[in-house]
DNA sequence: GTGAAAGCGCTAACAA
DNA sequence: TTGTTAGCGCTTTCAC
């Protein structure tokens, strides 16, 4: 492992000018320019980025916390979070949280260490003040900290009117949905939006909860099992995209027809939305822009270039499948 | 920021001291001690790893290359590489080479800046050549570089015959594979395997290729048209799990019974082949022990523990679903 | 038991 | 234009 000292001196000259040449600030002459660009090439040189980090006191690594990156929402976000850091310079540590709180925190505390610049974090099982205790860039993906913390987020409430809207059109009367719990996220907004739109128009609204950090294919499932003996006579689920899919499999086992007996909504649009046959009706979250905002609002904090907007709220669209019968209007 | 000179002057030590104290390394007196602890409690100290890592050399991070962090089968990967790195105290990095060599190699590079301990790769498309030319750890999944790399993956050949036993099972004339095209990796042998089985028992056996590094829904998608159209008449199709569910909804489109007029085998084994009605049969990685086993070769030769196996195969097996006729034997 | 001092590899200010 | 030097914050000998 050649160090800059040890081109210095392959160079014959000074370790200053080295560094000058390498980072291409200063002047530094053609001649000795030469000399140490074939040192460099004949050691093999590579500057150490820890001793660069250790002068800087960053280290270009941006956290990035989910619950379960094994989900195809939390997956897709940390791709194009991971797209959008590297355009800008940055890297990508992941931090499965998993439900686990001490991995929140522990990932969390990287901040005060110095090991990542900043933190963006989708989770949600620590408690807010360990993140308020923090005075590093961070960012907030749907969880509302107070004024303290950013958040950049999709339109939920529009989302549940939207969903709420495509169940009148089919004609529902008693539709189910299925909620996360968790206190202060965006998500909530949804659902109560989604609740009130219907029972305005005389629907009849029951809701289903569900852990919210438990995002293994086996529990929704069971919820979906539980919920279609619970409720046999709904005709309408809005759910996470996973769970209105287990829901539609659930319902065909039951034999019900898919859209006839039951419209079935996700929120997401994920992947697998696609996948499925039908394809799942779902609101969509503008992922690539959630990946995007969140990451310039971070990077914003960190290179403190200009003023944070503390609340970004983006729009959300619907993705037309084959569990709803209403269409495009 | 607190530094640990801050920490020595109110306590009234020297720096040493409270290095010792902190890492509880030699010798510290119950007072020394006492105070220190003070010092670090109204101070709010906390370690800046940034220079721990300048001195020890060593950052902690592994990176971790995949094509693609949104494929389900990558995602699952990375998630449990990242809990067996945490387990032993290592940080994840995540680098998404999304087909360009340019980010693999920059990825790649930064082990010889010293931004990561070592690196597990699953991406295919940077020439091998690149990946020789490091001396630092690196393990490799599913692709062969030669005997300077270890490497770890899966049974493909046994999920091969796995595979085309299956389809003799289910009676099958004429099946159709989809493979990916890379030279060197251990997924090419399965298709031998199932090629040559089949063929030994009489059966016809069809090939499409597909961009190994190609994985989002539309090209699966369009493959899969291309492939119905092309042989309207095979009653079988092996393929990776997200190619064989778009062949599925394909076939379903055109009016085939599932799994009377065709069956479908993937290979992985991944979330998604639980979520489609009927499920998929496939064959199944065991995605935990190759994250396990490659994290534990990759970290063996970080730390120079012991000799580290060149080659580690894990077996694999079949999740049975409704898309073959044959079940458990 | 403890403090002083050297050094990890680099950058930047300063002097030449 | 260039070399020297003082740190960045930490760990670790090595005297005391």
């Amino acid at each position: 492992m050649a160090s800059i000292k040890d081109v210095a001196k392959e160079a014959g000259v000074g370790v200053g000018t080295v560094s000058r040449a390498i980072n291409n600030t200063g002047y530094v002459s053609p001649a000795t320019r030469k000399k140490i660009d074939k040192a460099v090439a004949k050691l093999k040189y590579t500057p150490n980025e820890l001793a660069r980090n250790l002068f800087r006191n960053r280290s270009g690594i941006v956290g990035v916390i989910v619950p379960d990156l094994d989900h195809p929402f939390f997956s897709s976000l940390v791709k194009n979070i991971e797209m959008q850091l590297y355009r800008q310079g940055y890297k990508t540590m992941v931090c499965n949280a998993v439900g686990v709180s001490d991995r929140e925190r522990e990932y969390l505390d990287m901040l005060e260490r110095n090991i990542v610049d900043g933190i963006i974090t989708g989770s949600h099982c620590l408690d807010g003040e360990e993140y308020l205790k923090h005075e590093k860039p961070i960012v907030s993906i749907d969880r509302d900290f107070g004024p303290k913390i950013p958040i950049v987020g999709s339109d939920h409430m529009m989302g549940g009117q939207m969903a709420a809207r495509l169940m009148l059109r089919d004609g529902r009367k008693h539709v189910l949905q299925i909620c996360g719990v968790s206190p202060h996220i965006l998500a909530n907004e949804r659902h109560l939006a989604f609740q009130k739109t219907l029972e305005d128009n005389g629907v009849r609204v029951s809701t289903e909860t569900m852990d919210w950090n438990v995002f293994d294919w086996e529990s929704f499932h069971k919820t979906a099992l539980k919920i279609m003996e619970k409720h046999p006579h709904i005709d309408g689920i809005f759910s996470g995209d996973l769970g209105a899919v287990a829901c539609m499999n659930m319902a065909r086992h039951r034999g019900m027809e898919i859209p006839e007996d039951i419209s079935l909504i996700g929120f997401d649009a994920t992947s697998v939305t696609q996948m499925v046959h039908p394809q799942l009706t779902a609101i969509r979250q503008n992922v690539e822009l959630l990946a995007e905002v969140s990451v310039s609002t971070l990077l914003d904090q960190i290179e403190q270039k200009r003023d944070i907007l503390h609340r970004q709220i983006l729009n959300v669209d619907v993705c037309y499948g084959g569990t709803t019968k209403a269409g495009p209007e």
